[in-house]
DNA sequence: TTGAAAGCGCTAACAA
DNA sequence: TTGTTAGCGCTTTCAA
């Protein structure tokens, strides 16, 4: 076995192979079980001597508690355990998320279960039911959108969830948002200042209310300048950076081109970067994004974006998800950690003189 | 609460709130708990009739197995829970290499608990003390070299361990890593045949054998071309890409400035980047770094790159791990995922004549 | 302050 | 093919 065993430890042979049980922990110390749980679990009412002794033959046998164990006696069954599911862990948004979500747990304890679902809705399905059998306290979804609603009313049942960046639609639950309507706007607003008039529109899959209210805060953004959507100059539905890049392609290859673009995601703005830079007006062709991504302000232009903070969303979300599990009140709530435009100068490309 | 209750599922008061168990699918079915065990656990020997009657009645309470239970009880003890132990869930390689791990352990159905160590050492400890307590039945880790080995000896006794990237000094162990050596030298060699013979280093963490590795590789490399090391143009304990920044400010405020730099990590070399950028240096001073990163290809120059493949290696490091649970011979296998040199722009930067 | 007995939800071993 | 009994490691309940 590759398992290690206890170098230059004193007791090895007792200890090394076997995990020890509180009964072993118990009989060498010469007390009860309860006794040895009362010590572990730091409940009061248990002699200094006794402690002592039940102390250091635990350390003696390297015990460890067993939590499912003890979940499985225990009154409020909680596995102090969560479970996170999104998109893709390797991706620059979803892990940023994490990394909030385990900011939190780590300070409560609470140990993070990952799932990545890739969009795939039977993937979403056994994710909830892995994560489900494992008895979770709790859950923190990205919702794909892949799988309708219906995953988190059969698959659910009995587990306290909060949703982030988007809520399913026709669930009422938790949520952390991002502004993503003022969002889009802001950055829209900004080039709209700098005089541009003609703006395309790269967005992800329009199923998803997040991308639906980036799509309505560009529209919106137009409509109270006066100036009418072009639909050839607004492409949904994308999924990554190849399908943002393709789609950038087709709009340069018309003679009639837009002066500034904006991509609602940070894989679309990658894309639609890669596809100017190799065009070759990545000086000339203004482009905003929606969500940061490291290097963005190496670029060259740099590349301005409305920047979400997606670590605190996720420590956002893990502390109402806390909330819950400890109250339990019936009021959905959703929280909405504001973006902001950080203007770089990518957007500073002023249209060409007509 | 937020709990989720099943919208518009049939039974929804029976199964809505209260958890079921295999005895509650036992009664409802009219058969024994044992029978629903063996239809679960899809064990043979069960008549059709049952079979459908307990199938029926499990899907009419939504039951859900508890595997905690049913771990406690069986002979393996098998959790189908593995734990991944990294610097941080959020950096571009560690989340690489947690989607590569998640991707195996997926095929097998084990669930992967997640922690970031920070290069902690008590955060380490604690993050080891955690996952044992849950029985993960093994454990991925990727040192932060922050905590002695002797976490591992006393940490880790009774779970098998895979490391990754490199291995803690002392303890003969499973692990999969990168031939830093070679791909630091390949990158050196790339350099030097470009005619470069000042070329500085940026190493990371000393402490650990990647770091050192690629250290040597890029001694070894210079020591082949007869070029000495020029002390004033190494910097190595490196952690982050401000150091990286303003070690390169520092290389180039001398008069006497190197012609190339060798980064020997991801971030160090957008750091590195970022400082001779702002100094207006970038087109001039060659760079190779190790690690690929996103957007690395669209910098400008396009950044050349020794690239590992975290992803590959965090699915072998799963792999090893499952064999090593099945199995358990006895003697550390060691993996290396080779790295290649991808060649772009930055080390075509030829050093200006002499 | 301490401990004995029962049982959490499940599976192993065996019996019918 | 099906069921019964015991017990995994722990906490609850209650008695000493």
């Amino acid at each position: 076995m590759t398992t290690l065993s206890g170098h230059g430890r004193v007791n090895d042979l007792e200890s090394g192979r076997q995990r020890s049980t509180m009964r072993d922990v118990a009989s060498l110390a010469g007390v009860s079980v309860k006794t040895v749980s009362r010590v572990i679990n730091a409940e009061p009412g248990v002699s200094e001597e006794l402690l002592a002794r039940v102390r250091r033959a635990a350390e003696q046998l390297d015990y460890r508690p067993d939590f499912s164990a003890s979940n499985l006696r225990r009154a409020d069954r909680r596995t102090s355990t969560m479970g996170l599911m999104v998109e893709d862990v390797a991706n620059e948004f979803s892990s940023a998320v994490h990394a909030g979500v385990e900011d939190a747990a780590r300070e409560r304890g609470i140990a993070v279960l990952t799932a990545s679902i890739a969009g795939d809705a039977s993937r979403e399905r056994d994710a909830v039911r892995a994560l489900a059998s494992r008895r979770v306290d709790g859950l923190i979804v990205v919702p794909s959108g892949a799988a309708d609603s219906s995953v988190w009313s059969e698959g659910g049942v009995g587990i306290p969830i909060v949703f982030v960046d988007r809520a399913p639609r026709g669930v009422a639950a938790d949520c952390v948002l991002t502004n993503n309507n003022d969002g889009t706007r802001a950055g829209m607003a900004h080039l709209l200042d700098r005089g541009h008039r003609r703006i395309a529109f790269l967005g992800g899959v329009a199923r998803l209310d997040t991308a639906q209210e980036r799509y309505e805060g560009f529209a919106d953004a137009l409509a109270a300048a006066g100036i009418p959507v072009r639909p050839d100059w607004v492409v949904r539905d994308l999924r990554n950076p190849d399908d943002a890049s393709a789609a950038v392609r087709t709009i340069l290859a018309s003679d009639d081109r837009p002066t500034a673009i904006f991509a609602a995601q940070n894989l679309l703005s990658m894309g639609a970067f890669r596809a100017l830079r190799e065009a070759g007006v990545n000086r000339s062709i203004a482009l905003v994004g929606f969500d940061d991504f490291a290097l963005a302000d190496m670029l060259d232009p740099a590349v301005t974006v409305v920047a979400q903070d997606p670590r605190t969303i996720g420590r956002r979300a893990a502390e109402l998800l806390f909330e819950r599990m400890a109250d339990g009140s019936d009021s959905p709530r959703r929280l909405v950690v504001p973006s902001r435009l950080i203007v770089r100068e990518s957007s500073l490309i002023p249209p060409p003189p007509a």
